[in-house]
DNA sequence: TTAAAAAATATTGTACACAAAATAAATAAA
DNA sequence: TTTATTTATTTTGTGTACAATATTTTTTAA
């Protein structure tokens, strides 16, 4: 078990007055590269080799994994350890139909309450995710756009439910990478841009319309089959069994 | 989500194949304890007692209190340790806004989807509700009362929403405890009823604005003052400075 | 060669030890 | 007596050791 000391992990640790959060640099860490969708759904994510990776003992790297596992990104297997999450459809028509109710809600606080100072900001997060998919950087694109959500949540001033919709956005991602069929990641910046249209009018109704429409596309991209594998299988086959 | 036997719990362990959920059982009984209200808002969870109350080792003590704190059930200071929550009043308003917001959405999805049995069940619940009230049994009405809004999040058919649901009426326990003015806890059980009739009827519409007003109720029930304690120092003793 | 059983290896679960920090207690100074 | 400082005690944070369980490899039998 050879400690690597990351050099900026130190300072950082340092300069913030403790190692206070070391494991809050590492669940960031994780977090983001399961959003960016650089860790593939069913990885498995031993507690050795990230407490290698990171240069901490088992115990951080655990409750790390404890808390991604609390937010449904991660999934831990008693005895067997943990992986990233692999939604099932049930699970992902779930948090789709879950994100429709609460960001209708969130989005009419946001209206309702958003100065112009948040809608130039909103401008501005679009005119990066837009710069990111010019530039063919999928990572970053993935991630702002989730920002994009989470800031409207912010707007609303209820953190409680942007704790709720940080956690759907990013088993959304998850969920992208499962189930998005063929290469259609139509570009949702044009989309974006019409929601903050209707914010700034202060619009409540087409706001809303606009994000389930929104919501509505991106669930239409995915392919969420119902039968289970043991089912596929006889289907798979039905023409050679000659049934 | 809670599939422990309670009074069999350790023959239980023995039987499923090994202490598999030892922390489980422990969560299990620090929630109810807390949503029954017998464990105060700022009561300190030292660590070593709680061990020593449950037969194990901090270890495991520490994974339940990390999972309550993420349910925001339970707050912990770096270094200093955990203790049941006190939540502020902009929390408990952000508390019960989030609940109008959520449930409202379940009381729709529930609505459509409700069977006859649903319904039974749901009568029978409150049955029970009553029963508690009339014997006076304080805590298990809290309970109770709680999972009535479960089970309506149940019935719509949505774990992720009823996962979030669980964490707010728990969260709402904190809140009463905190903030009701006087003893002013007016049976909630005609609501029920009422709401369970419109169910049944499959009226959506009033269903909704019957779950809406029991929850302003309840809002309106709490003494949720704004100012925070630094100024309340100088508006107690405005009369005495003479200012 | 394939399949099953057994042994070896690796990984997770839990207790425990020690370090770091906070709290409480005791002492010293005003 | 009160306040400030120092010391002692308690409590949390993290690493590590060992036990329990899973996984892989090897051996054995068909």
């Amino acid at each position: 078990m050879s400690r690597t000391a990351p050099t900026a992990a130190l300072s950082l640790v340092h300069k913030i007055g403790k190692k206070a959060q070391q494991n809050d640099r590492i669940y960031e860490e994780m977090f983001t590269a399961i959003l960016e969708q650089r860790l593939a759904p069913g990885t498995k994510l031993s507690e050795d080799t990230l407490g290698e990776i990171f240069g901490v003992s088992r115990t951080i790297v655990r409750t790390v994994l404890q808390r991604l596992a609390h937010e449904r990104i991660v999934r831990i297997h008693p005895n067997r350890g943990a992986f990233v999450s692999e939604p099932t459809p049930d699970e992902a028509r779930e948090v789709l139909q879950a994100r429709r109710l609460i960001e209708e809600g969130v989005m009419r606080l946001a209206v309702a309450r958003r100065t112009v100072t948040d809608v130039k900001n909103l401008r501005a997060m679009v005119g990066q995710e837009q710069e990111s998919l010019d530039k063919g950087a999928h990572e970053t694109w993935v991630r702002q756009s989730g920002d994009f959500h989470l800031k409207l949540a912010a707007i609303a001033g209820n953190q409680t439910l942007a704790a709720y919709i940080k956690e759907l956005v990013s088993r959304t991602s998850l969920i992208i990478v499962q189930y998005q069929k063929g290469s259609s990641s139509s570009c949702s910046c044009d989309e974006h841009t019409d929601i903050i249209d209707a914010i700034e009018a202060q619009d409540e109704d087409k706001a809303v319309d606009l994000m389930l429409r929104h919501l509505q596309a991106c669930e239409e991209q995915l392919n969420l089959k119902t039968e289970d594998a043991a089912t596929d299988l006889y289907a798979v086959f039905s023409k050679i069994s000659g049934k």
